[in-house]
DNA sequence: ATAAACAGCTAACGCGTGTTAGCCAAAAAA
DNA sequence: TTTTTTGGCTAACACGCGTTAGCTGTTTAT
């Protein structure tokens, strides 16, 4: 009888979560079946409901605890009394970090939240709307203060988000440049774009 | 009996290419069903059979058509005697305008080639990582004339495709900014980034 | 030491999947 | 007009899926 291994602050529950990501990642979300992540856990897929409710509730987990993340540091940043250009700066360099650091929980919040169920869907669908449009006000605002190019906001805020998870070929890479020079090299090609 | 329609020079088949990946762009390519996509033809799952092999080549037809399209036009820019930034903003205009105008397909071969079969699989992703490594040349090439910043190729390039498979949220927004709008932002933005 | 709570197991369920076989009508070719 | 080819249909298959029931061993608390 196998166990699930954990240390101390990390229950049971967690592990599964932490390998579901790993395997919607790599499989997406419709494709990784409950068989797949109870033998990635090391336990039959029975099993695993002792922990959870449902294959989607791990899905939800994973997805507004992103989402949660995000809009926790948009919160931090409109409220710094920095110029707007910094503000967009620092959104970006903690959308880089979050994609190196929990590469897998922000590729499927990414990619696979199509396949949350209502009402959790219409939920994260607002919550993305409302993020994308505090972000583009950032912007309008360093438009307005000439610290950026006038440009379509909205447009800057979709090519820096994708761009962002673009990353993502970065980890599958071989030759990978280290993760700081990963970071300038992004910030300079965006914020640049931006700026003039 | 409910025939499939075609026009002329139009086969059954490519109806159900057209609508598959329609399908399989709004649901996944996994959970789209065969049903679904008879439904969208208005006929019956089996009948689908009597044109196509399977929902896998379905899949192969899409991913390397589109991939086709993007190996001759990189051909073709190539060949060209322009400086390598012109060069760049050609392929950068050409990948937005098929994103505009063949939105589904491009998509699809974007986000669902993981669920291809080998060989077909090795094969795209080879094409793919050959295809990035052309792109990151041109712009090296451009490094090296001081007409690029000095930044890393592969990045750069990294950046450029994510960002324009960002047109996907352009799609689904209700209020677009026009086409040419929204491609001459991505040039002035991304373009500038690399530039200056 | 005993009881309660926890975490694993096997077996099985109902359902949706991609796909095939076999048949028949409509369209195209003769 | 007859024949052949094409493109539908219904029925059914085998399989993999998420999930539940019921049981048993193991850990924790009393």
């Amino acid at each position: 009888m196998a166990r699930i291994k954990t240390d101390k602050n990390i229950s049971r529950k967690d592990v599964i979560v932490t390998k579901a990501a790993s395997l919607f990642r790599e499989k997406g979300f419709k494709a990784a079946s409950m068989r797949d992540l109870a033998e990635a856990v090391g336990v039959e897929a029975a099993s695993l409901y002792n922990h959870i409710k449902s294959k989607t509730e791990l899905l939800h987990e994973l997805c507004f605890s992103v989402a949660n993340r995000f809009l926790q540091k948009i919160d931090e940043v409109e409220a710094e009394k920095i110029s707007s250009i910094e503000k967009v700066e620092k959104l970006l360099r903690f959308h880089i970090n979050e994609m190196i650091h929990h590469y897998e929980e922000v590729y499927v919040s990414d990619r696979e939240w199509k396949h949350l169920a209502d009402p959790y869907l219409s939920n994260f669908q607002n919550q993305r709307r409302i993020y994308r449009k505090r972000f583009a006000a950032i912007i309008e605002s360093g438009i307005r203060n000439n610290e950026v190019k006038k440009i379509d906001a909205p447009t800057a805020v979709l090519i820096i988000l994708h761009a962002i998870s673009g990353i993502e070929s970065w980890h599958r890479s071989t030759q990978k440049i280290s993760a700081s020079e990963l970071e300038e090299n992004m910030v300079t090609i965006l914020v640049g774009g931006l700026t003039q």
